[in-house]
DNA sequence: CAATCAATATACCCATGAGTATAGAAAATA
DNA sequence: TATTTTCTATACTCATGGGTATATTGATTG
C-alpha cells in the first residue's frame, strides 16, 4: 500500500543551525563593508561608528556584538585589504615567464586591490591612527608585499628583462604609482579598475622617455 | 666747536615698531610651523591644539590670537604647500628646452616640496575634513598644478622629447610616484630629498622596460 | 599719568563620539 | 513550559578637544 504522498515543501521560516550561522556572518560582513566605506569618504577619525550603524539601519551596540571595538573594526578592514595583496603577491612568486612579465601581472592585480574597498582602506590608514601592537603588525604586513615587489623587480634586472634600476626606489616609484588612485579613483566613475590599473601599469614600466 | 660724542649704542631692551610687527610674524610663522609638524605626524582629526600649543610651550588661546580656528590653521599650511608648488610650475612654464628637460626639472623640485613640512602637508590633507568652501578651493588649487604638469607632457609629446602617452594617465602615475615620499620619506633619515627626488624621478620617466 | 592695546593665561562651556549597562524580544534548548 | 542564548535598542557615562569669556601684565601712546 503506497505511503500517503508527503506535501509540497513550504518554505519554512525556522532556520537551520547552519542558516543562522550564514546569516550571522553575513550580517558581520555587512557591518564591516558599511564601515570600510565610511571609512574611506571621511577618514578614520571622521566616521563615527553611530554613523557606519545608522548606514545599516542599526544602532551602535550591534556593531560592537558583531565586531568589536572601532580600532578592531580597521584593524579587520586593512587585514581584508592586506590579505588580497598577500595572494596576489603569492600568485606572482609561483607563476612562469620572465621576472618583467610576473610582475606586470602582479602590479594589475595591485592596482585593482587599491580600488577596491578594502584595498583603498590600507593605502588610506597611516599608522599613526593605530595602537602601538597594530601598527607594528600593519608595517611588518605592508613590507611582506613590499618584499615580494622588490623580489620580482630583483629576478626581472637578473634575467634581463628589467632594467639595471635601483630596487628599492623602483619598487617605491611604483607603489606610488599604484597606491594613488586609492585617492582618486571614483568607483561611480567611468574609468574601470581594469581600465586605469592597464594605462598607470604601462606607464609605470614604460616610463615617458621615448624609445627609439 | 666739536659737538660731544654721543655714546656707544646699548642693545636696546625697547623694540621699535618696525621689530615688534616682526616679532609677531615670527610668532605667527612659529605657530604654524608646530601645527603642520603635529597635523603631519598625527594626522589632522588626532592632532589636537592644545598638543601643537603644548609643543611650543603656550597655551591654545595663543593660537587663536595669532592664526585663528583650527581649520583656518589646516588652510594656511595647506596653501604654503601650494604657492610653493605653483611657483615651481610657473618656473618650469617660462623655462627654456624640450619639455622632456623642462618637466624633469620640474618633477624634481615638485618631489621635494613633497618632502618639506608643507608641501607633505598638501598630500596627507584629503579634502573630506574641509570644509565645503575650503575644499573646493584647495582641489581649484590641486588642479592648478596638475594641469602644469599635463601642460609640460603635452609640450614634449609635441615636441618629440616624450613618448606620445596618454597625458591624464601620465600626470596620475607621476603624481601618484612622486606623492607617496609625503608618506615614507623620513625627514631625519639618511636620504636627502634631493637624492630621493632624482632617483624617483628617473625611474619614473625611463620606466623599467630594458632600452637597447 | 591715564587710557589703551597687545599678548598671554586660566578656567570654563559644550558638542561629539567611543564605549557600556541594561532591558526586552525572539528563538533555541532542555 | 522554563531557561538560556542571541540579537538588538534605549539610554546612559565619560573623555577629549574645539572654541571662548575673562583676567592679567606690560608696553605704547596721548
Amino acid at each position: 500500500m503506497p505511503k500517503p504522498a508527503v506535501p509540497a515543501a513550504v518554505p519554512s521560516p525556522f532556520r537551520s543551525k547552519a542558516e543562522r550561522e550564514h546569516d550571522r556572518a553575513e550580517k558581520r560582513e555587512a557591518v564591516l563593508l558599511a564601515a570600510v566605506r565610511m571609512f574611506n569618504a571621511r577618514g578614520y577619525h571622521a566616521a563615527s561608528l553611530d554613523d557606519v550603524a545608522a548606514s545599516l539601519g542599526v544602532s551602535k551596540p550591534t556593531i560592537y556584538h558583531y565586531l568589536g571595538n572601532k580600532e578592531q573594526v580597521l584593524v579587520e578592514c586593512v587585514n581584508r585589504g592586506l590579505s588580497m595583496l598577500r595572494e596576489a603577491a603569492d600568485t606572482a612568486a609561483g607563476a612562469p615567464g620572465s621576472g618583467h612579465d610576473r610582475l606586470r601581472a602582479f602590479l594589475l592585480r595591485y592596482a585593482c586591490i587599491n580600488m577596491d574597498d578594502f584595498g583603498r582602506c590600507v593605502i588610506r590608514t597611516n599608522e599613526e591612527v593605530l595602537s602601538m601592537d597594530s601598527a607594528i603588525r600593519f608595517r611588518a604586513r605592508k613590507r611582506e608585499i613590499d618584499d615580494a615587489v622588490r623580489g620580482l623587480i630583483a629576478e626581472g634586472v637578473a634575467d634581463g628583462s628589467i632594467a639595471p634600476v635601483d630596487v628599492r626606489f623602483a619598487s617605491f616609484a611604483l607603489a606610488g604609482a599604484l597606491n594613488w588612485p586609492a585617492r582618486w579613483h571614483d568607483p561611480d566613475g567611468p574609468l574601470s579598475p581594469e581600465e586605469v590599473a592597464e594605462k598607470l601599469v604601462d606607464i609605470a614600466l614604460g616610463g615617458l622617455t621615448p624609445r627609439r
